[in-house]
DNA sequence: GTAATATATTACTAATATGATAGGAATTAT
DNA sequence: ATAATTCCTATCATATTAGTAATATATTAC
């Protein structure tokens, strides 16, 4: 129950694109070296976060990436779900006829709160959100 | 972020123990044939949750697996974390030491969020639940 | 129009984790 | 002694993940 780079790095990525908002088209390879991330791979996350419809890609000299829409308009729950696939916990909450045995109705109950309460947590937090803790990071106590 | 089949097929297992608890010991293959496990795999599963002091093993003729505490007293998250190895959601979460961004903490504020989120859900459930749940089955609506 | 800059797309590779299987040793009830 | 059972170790196949490489294509600046 690891997150996935591609989640964690997809993250971090639009993330740099929220603080950019408004700005120029931020390449690959500057957020690639800010974040730490190999360029290549990221450039595979950017397309899926494009073809999600969460960035815009201005392609050519000066070009980059920009956010598709508004970073307070941007949920981490939709986010997450692009990068890390189907969130199912288990298949079986997403699709009901895969379970035969009712004992499993009981776990699957259970991945299923686990899966709600997951949702939950990102469905509150927008990339808005995450900017404005960056800059006010001074105020705050990140230790956990 | 899907679980493994380690979890879902331990949790099924030591479910099946709690709904034998104070019977006789109940053998690894009953357990594999009843939730449809492989054998030899379930073997491997049941070794985890003995060495985590969830299970005792009575060896020889007649032996099996027993509860080694009271359903009630076994909470949902300790099997899991048992199963799932570390839940870190990201390993930063448990070892502070990796954070070497400044960025990165807003990120991972998000992800100790969820991982408390799925904590408090586990928490809060036994495996008695569990059996509970189960027997009064015809009284609940189990779809989701 | 040309060079420079960037994305787009695809394929490949290496490493790791997972799921499962196999064989036999050790242990115990009968 | 024998049958039943856990215990231990090794092995294998597959899937997933992370990352690299090469090439094509589009856009802008000049």
């Amino acid at each position: 129950m690891k997150l996935s780079t591609r989640t964690r790095y997809g993250m971090r990525a639009i993330l740099e694109l929220a603080r950019n908002n408004g700005d120029r088209p931020l390449q690959v390879r500057t957020i690639a070296q800010r974040q730490d991330i190999s360029v290549k791979y990221l450039e595979q996350l950017m397309t899926i976060l494009k073809s999600a419809g969460f960035v815009r890609s201005v392609r050519g000299s000066k070009g980059g990436y920009i956010l598709a829409k508004s970073p307070d308009e941007i949920k981490l729950n939709e986010v997450f779900n692009c990068l890390e696939g189907l969130v199912a916990t288990v298949d079986c909450i997403s699709n009901s006829d895969l379970c035969k045995r009712t004992d499993d109705c009981v776990t699957r109950q259970v991945w299923a709160q686990v899966q709600n309460a997951i949702q939950n947590v990102l469905k509150s937090i927008t990339l808005q959100d995450l900017v404005d803790r960056t800059q006010h990071k001074d105020l705050l106590d990140y230790h956990i």
